[in-house]
Parts: structure tokens; sequence; C-alpha cells
DNA sequence: TTGAAAGCGATACCAC
DNA sequence: GTGGTATCGCTTTCAA
């Protein structure tokens, strides 16, 4: 790699001091033009890139923000990465770039490293296991920070979501609305408070249209594969088997589909469901799935919008965002129409 | 933010000087033992936290890596966060992180500027565009980087890809195996050399069966959804229209199967077909997709291995790696079977 | 084995 | 409007 030209070297061919040379190439009020054109020619001339390393050091701002992400355990999978192209688009055109945090092993230890190596500015996080204690942590620390895709109830906490609970609850209404009595829900209780606010959701879709909750139906799978197909055999075998089923996310939904199909029955003629994220697979499943659709892309750049806000001026109010999810009715509850 | 401890105070604090409070954290040979235990005790006891920018100046090395790719071209999809994902579990192990460069705009700029702010210390790069100039251009500057998914003609560059003109064969020697003689080609021109890897496989795989290729089989999709499936109706309306479909990913494979269902022919009895990436989708289509499995993050474990052995000596010969990709046989070619 | 001092490359304050 | 100089926090000779 070869040695790049610095700010000094600029200044020497131009015979103008550095502080001069700085100025003029950041813009400042007070140099004139001439200087400042002289200057800007001369940089692009020689290939001149300030050294990002020194320019950080001086100016204590990296232009970077960290993006922080359970690891392996939550991967940058479909759903991490429609967050990520909405936060990447709004970070290049502010100038800023994106840094991965995947958080293994000690995740509180990583994120206090992240916080005092000034690494980034700020920090988008992920819902991870330890999300409590990480904003906790990130808000003692008073680092820069908002939380994507969970909603956080102390008032100071920036934070950017769907809107889960209604959301599920249209979806029940949906359901309860094309003659459906008896509606499971399948959720991950690792999930959190996605998971109680679908839930919420649900009971307040059943609650409104004047139905009790029998809450048998109202079951958790373990995050492994086969644990939702497992349930969706027990719940198909109880003496009032649902009718319907809301699933916390598509995979799992895709997974109850199929064990429903395995048993001989008929999606949605039998048994309808619904998934949520409209991840790509919800399209080309058959039959296809009528899911949740969070905006993922918008939260990814609210998030970040929020964030360089905050930065740029740290009195504003914290961002809290609930943006609506809608509900992309298929053929898992319609019933099958000509394809697409 | 609150203020990070600095070197400095840990140095007053253990009574010593800066330098060896330096040597003794960074496990310098010739620092008594007490003396580096008393340090380290400090630095844990007060939060300490090497200031990066700092570090990164004085060492001229950054413990980043930088992740390039066309944006929003290729965008962080299914495909590019698998490659992610193996990059990062890989960067992590041994201490680097990850920042996603999105190319926009003037991407050789862009790259210039990459290699001369020194805010990474190698680039992995995604196949765009320009890849063309923008190896030239890397090679130039002489800034360590490896190309992810495609293969480098220029004997010094380093790449990993996957073998996709032997895996275009497999998949087509398995369609001939079948019984298809009329085997259509469905390709991209935009992407590039693996367009014609994947043209090549295709060639030698119906030369090796004594099968002429017809030229009006082999065809290029304009990348805008509707594309695929115009193609599939104007192949479909030929005098001698194929029986067997090789498609260059998996989303274009999917909508060729539709439109093949709309045409109101069978998938695989009437035209067997074959995608490529094993993306989510190819599993829940129906019928299931029969794919090819590049190892994407296996691709990424490597590339940043690779670049990393060439950041800790740059005399090592460049990685260049052509990783086998599997065949996944499913019901789209091979006929329907009860669901997995 | 420890310490003093130089310096990485930029910015920013304060004179002029 | 321009320049001198200190400084950001750390690493790294070199001398003790």
């Amino acid at each position: 790699m070869v040695m790049a030209i610095t700010l000094q070297e600029i200044a020497r061919y131009v015979k103008l001091s550095p502080s001069t040379v700085s100025k003029a190439l950041n813009d400042y009020p007070r140099v004139s033009d001439e200087t400042k054109s002289r200057v800007i020619a001369a940089a692009r001339e020689l290939g001149y890139y300030p050294m990002a390393a020194a320019r950080d050091l001086r100016r204590r701002k990296t232009n970077r923000i960290g993006f922080s992400f359970g690891f392996p355990n939550v991967d940058i999978g479909e759903f991490a990465s429609r967050l990520i192209t909405g936060v990447v688009a709004t970070a290049e055109k502010a100038g800023y770039n994106i840094l991965l945090y995947p958080l293994t092993g000690d995740q509180l230890q990583k994120l206090t490293s992240i916080c005092k190596t000034g690494e980034v500015d700020g920090l988008l996080l992920m819902g991870s296991e330890y999300l409590v204690e990480s904003v906790a942590l990130l808000r003692r620390e008073q680092f820069p920070f908002v939380v994507l895709n969970r909603q956080i109830d102390e008032p100071d906490v920036a934070f950017v979501t769907a809107d889960h609970v209604t959301a599920t609850a249209e979806a029940a209404r949906h359901l309860i609305d094309l003659g459906h009595r008896r509606i499971a829900y399948i959720g991950q209780a690792v999930l959190g408070k996605v998971h109680h606010d679908r839930i919420a959701g649900y009971r307040q879709a059943l609650q409104a249209a004047d139905l009790a909750v029998d809450e048998g139906l109202v079951v958790s799978a373990s995050p492994v594969p086969g644990a939702g197909a497992q349930l969706i055999r027990q719940l198909l075998a109880r003496p009032e088997p649902p009718t319907a089923i809301l699933a916390i996310h598509d995979p799992l939904a895709i997974e109850c589909l199929q064990a429903i199909q395995a048993l001989g029955l008929r999606v949605p003629e039998d048994v309808a469901i619904v998934g949520s994220d409209n991840l790509r697979g919800s399209q080309d499943s058959r039959p296809t799935l009528t899911t949740i659709h969070p905006p993922l892309a918008e939260i990814g750049r609210q998030a970040m919008a929020g964030l360089l806000r905050r930065l740029s001026d740290n009195s504003l109010p914290p961002t809290r965002l609930v943006l609506p999810a809608r509900l992309v009715i298929r053929e898992s509850t319609r019933g099958r129409s000509s394809p697409a």
C-alpha cells in the first residue's frame, strides 16, 4: 500500500500553512476564494484524501455508526439485511459509514468497548437476548444509540419499531372476519417484547369481537427447527382444534403450514395461517402466505436519521417511532386464486 | 458521551510512565510480570479501553476490513448477507471489524478514497458493474483486497468464488440424465463472468452428451421483474420448445416457474427447471426448486482468511480459490414427492 | 526493566 | 485572511 499524500505536502506545494490548507479544504468561513480554489485544485491534482485516523483523533468524531446484532444467534439473515439496507442508504447520504458489530461472547463487555474506544459516533442496536441490560449500559455511558425493532419503556431511550400490537390485532380480526372462532397463536418467548406485543394484539382483537381467549391456544415454540410442527400436531389433536394460526414469523408459519399439509389438511380451507415479516419465502410457499409486513428498510432509515439528528444536537428529544405494519393478504387465509 | 479514561491516567494511577503502561498492555517482551499485572489490573479497574483513532494513527493499522458492494443495484439481499455472515465470523475471531462500503455514484472515486484514507486495512470486493476497473485501481494502489464470487484472470489478484462452470455442467447433466434433450439457459448478461461461466458449463455438458447447442435456447434476461416470464413465453412458443430450463439464479427461476404454471403447464412434468444460489425461496416454492448451492458463507470465510493472511505477510501468494458448488435436487426436476 | 521524548496527521485556538 | 503552535492519545525508538 503506497504512502499517501498528507496535508503538509499540499501546504508545501501551494506554499501555504497547513492550517490554512485545512481550513480551505474544510470550507471554513474566512478563507479567500482564490486560496480555497487553489488548495482544492492542488488536493485533487495530488490525489489527497485526509487520513481518517488523524482526523478522527483531533475531531473526536469518526463519521461511523455501529450496527450491533446478536451473532450467530441472530446473524445477518434477510430480516437484518432489510434493516441494514435502510440504514446504509440514509448513512451514505449523510457521509457516514456502517461498522458491523456482531455481539458474541460477553455482549456487555463488547458494548462497553464500543462506547469507550470511540470507534463509532453512535450505535444502532438490534434486539438481542440482553437488550434490557444493553440499553441500561449505553444509557449509563451516555452513548448515542437507537434501538431497532423493539419498543423501549424508558422515556429517554430512542427506538424505531413496527406496531406489532396493532398489526397482530389486524391479522386476528382478518381471521375473525373470515369466520374463524378458534384462533391459535404460536410465538417464540425468546423474542421477548415482540412476543408479548403480538399476544397483546391477539387478545385485543378477540376481546373486541367478544371471543373468549382459550389459553391453551396461546403457545410458544422453542427456536429449533421442528418445534413448530410439533406444536401444530398438538394443537390439532385437541378436542376443539383451532381453525386458524397466527405465527410470530414467516419461517415458523411455513413450518406450520407444511406440518398441516403433512397431516392431510388443506390450507386455508381446513386451517388458515398468518405469518409475519413478509420474507421472500412467504411469496413462494404454496399456498402463498398471508403475513404482516413490517417496514424494515424504513425502520432502518428512520433509526439512522434519528441517530444523526441526535448527534447533531443532543438536546433534541429522542426519536421514538412506532411505524405501522400492514397485513399482506395472500392465499393462506383467503383461499387460492390464480397465481399472481 | 462521558470522557473516557486515557492511558496517561492509568500511568499516573500506577505511577509508571505511559510508555511502560503501553508496553504492559500490549504484551511487550521486556516488562516485569509484576508491572504487567499491576497495569492490567488498573486498566480493568478504571475501565480503560484504548482510543481507536489514536492507536490507529500511530500504528497505521485499523483492524478494520471494508466490505464493498454495489448499492442499491446489488444491495444487501440474502446473497450478500450469506457472504457477510462468513466474513464476519472469521473477522470476529481475528479481532477485526467489518465496515460496509456501499458503492454508489462514482464507484472508482469511492475506492480511491477507501485506499487513501486508511480507514480500513483491506477490502473485500463484491462483484459490481465496474469490477474490472475496480480491480485495476486497487492493484495500482497496491491496496490489499480479495474479490468475492468472481474469478479474476490476472494471476496476482486474490479471489474466492464458487465453481459455476462445473456446477452448471452438473445441473445440465442432471437434466440430460432425466431424458431432457432441449434445455434452455436463461441468464442475465449484467452478471458478467458468472453469466459466461454458466453458459460454458452448459455447453460443456451438452457437448459431453453429444447434444447440439441450439443457440436460440441460450438467452439473457434484463434484470427487471417480468423479463423472465416474458422470455419463458417466447421460448415455449417456439416450434420445438425446451423441456427444461436452467436459470442463473433462484428468483429468476421462480419467476419462470410461475410463468410456466400460468401457461397451464406442469413443473417438472412438462418443463423442468433449475435455479441457483439455494436462496430460502427455493425451498418454499411449489414445487420446490432444484438449485445450485454455492457455499457463500464459506466463500466469505475463506476470503476473509485469505485477506488476513495477506495482511500478516504480503509476500504470501494471493488466495485464489474456486470452491465446489453442489446441486440440490428438489421437486422442480425430480418430480413431486411427499413434502419434506 | 523503565522512562523521556518524538511524532503519527490532522484540527483549532489565538495572534497577527 | 493567514500562520504558528499546541494538542488529540497512543506507540515507539533510544537512552538510562
